[in-house]
DNA sequence: AAAAGACCATACTCGTGGTACAGTAAATCT
DNA sequence: AGATTTACTGTACCACGAGTATGGTCTTTT
C-alpha cells in the first residue's frame, strides 16, 4: 500500500473502532490523531471534514459486509442442497459468527448513522439507503429462488421477507446494546430462521 | 398543571420532536430554549445539563408508551379469545398503529440511547435497560400464556421470543428511516405476526 | 532540478455546553 | 402584611471541539 493510504486507512480503523464503542459525536477528531500517530492537519489533509469521515466509513464498512456475506451464502449454499437449506444454513452460520464475535456485536455502522440523520450529511444518507436497498435485492434474490420450489405457508411479500433479515439483525444489535446482553443478536437471527423454516417447510405428511 | 411543570414538559416537547428528527447531539439547547420561549438559563434551572433532560425524556416515553401497549393489548383481548388470539389481534392493532403515524414513526428515543452509548451518562443507560427489560417481562408473560394452551411448531426460547417484539420493532424503525419507506415497520410487525401464527397455529388437520 | 504528494506547526474563529451570579415578578406560607 | 420560595431573566464568562488559514518540510515522482 501506498504510503498516503496507508494513513488514511489506519485513521479509519482508529476511528471505526472508536466510533463503535462511544458513538460518532463522542468521538474527537483530537482523540483519532493521537490514536493514528499524525496531526490534526494530517486529518484535515486526508478528509475535509467529519462527515467525510463518516461518509467514508460507511462505504468502506459496506463493502466488507458484503464480501462477508458473499461467501457465508456460498458456504451454505455448499453445504445445503437447494435454495431453502442455503438460506436456513446461511442463517445459522450468519447467528454462529454473530456469536462469535469478541465483546458480541460488531456495531452495526449503518444503524449509528440512521439515528443520527440529520446529523451528517446527504453523502452519508444516501450511501446508507443504498446499503439497506442492497441487502433487500440480495435477499430477496435468495427468497426468490425458494419461493420458485417450495410453497409458502403465509402469504407475505417477499421483499418485505427480505427487509426482515435486515431489520432482525438492526434491531438484535440494538437490542443487544440496550440490556446489555451480547448473546441476543444471535439469538433473533436464530429465530428469523426459525420462522423461515416454517414458512417453507413442507406440510406434514399424513 | 402548575406554572412550574408546565413549562418544563413544554422544554420537553419541543426537545423530542427536534430531536427524533434530527438527533440528540444535533439538537442545541440554544434551538430547545427558543422553541419553548425560555431562556438558557429557564433550561438550566428545569435541567442541570442536557444528560437530564436526556433520561426525563426517556423516562416520560417509557410510561407513555407502556399505556399505550396496555391499552392496546387490552384491546385485543377483548376483540379476540385466548392468549393467542390476543397475542395475534394485538400485533395486528400495533402494525396498524405504526401505519397510521403521521409521519411513519415516532422514532424511539431507547434507540437513540443504545447507540450513542458513552455519551450519555448511567442514569439515561439504566432507565433505557429498564425499559427494554420491561417490555421483554410483559412479552414473556403473555407469550407464557400462549405456551400453557398451545403447541409450539418449534422449540424456541420464551424469552427470546418476547425480546423478537422490541427487536423487530426497533430494526423496523432503522430500516424504515434508512430507505425512507414509513411503511416499513408495520410491515415487520405484520411478518412477526404471521411468525406468532405459524409457530403456535394447530397442525393442518388430516 | 522541478513539481507534486504527504504531511507538521501555529494560530485563529465560531458554535455549543456549562457555570456563576445578581436580580425580579408572582405565588405561597406564616 | 411581610417573609420566603418558586420560577424564572440577563449578563458575563470558561472550556472544548470543529473547521480554516497559512507557511514550512521532507519524500517521492517526473
Amino acid at each position: 500500500m501506498a504510503r498516503g493510504s496507508e494513513t488514511r486507512s489506519k485513521i479509519m480503523d482508529v476511528a471505526q473502532a472508536a466510533i463503535l464503542a462511544k458513538g460518532f459525536e463522542a468521538t474527537s477528531i483530537e482523540e483519532i490523531v493521537a490514536g493514528s500517530e499524525i496531526t490534526r492537519s494530517g486529518f484535515f489533509y486526508h478528509f475535509p471534514d467529519k462527515n467525510a469521515l463518516a461518509h467514508a466509513l460507511i462505504e468502506r464498512h459496506i463493502e466488507v459486509e458484503n464480501e462477508l456475506f458473499d461467501d457465508l451464502f456460498r458456504r451454505a449454499a455448499a453445504l445445503g442442497e437447494g435454495p431453502l437449506q442455503t438460506m436456513l444454513i446461511g442463517l445459522k452460520l450468519m447467528a454462529e459468527l454473530l456469536d462469535d464475535m469478541p465483546n458480541g456485536h460488531p456495531g452495526c455502522i449503518v444503524a449509528t448513522a440512521a439515528y443520527q440523520d440529520r446529523l451528517f450529511n446527504r453523502d452519508v444518507r444516501d450511501a446508507n439507503k443504498r446499503a439497506a436497498l442492497g441487502w433487500r435485492s440480495r435477499f430477496r434474490g435468495m427468497f426468490e429462488d425458494i419461493v420458485a420450489t417450495h410453497r409458502m405457508r403465509d402469504d407475505v411479500d417477499i421483499d418485505q421477507l427480505a427487509d426482515m433479515v435486515s431489520a432482525i439483525i438492526e434491531g438484535g444489535l440494538i437490542l443487544s446494546r440496550a440490556v446489555n446482553e451480547p448473546s441476543v443478536t444471535a439469538q433473533q437471527v436464530r429465530l428469523l430462521q426459525s420462522y423461515v423454516k416454517l414458512l417453507f417447510a413442507p406440510e406434514p405428511g399424513p
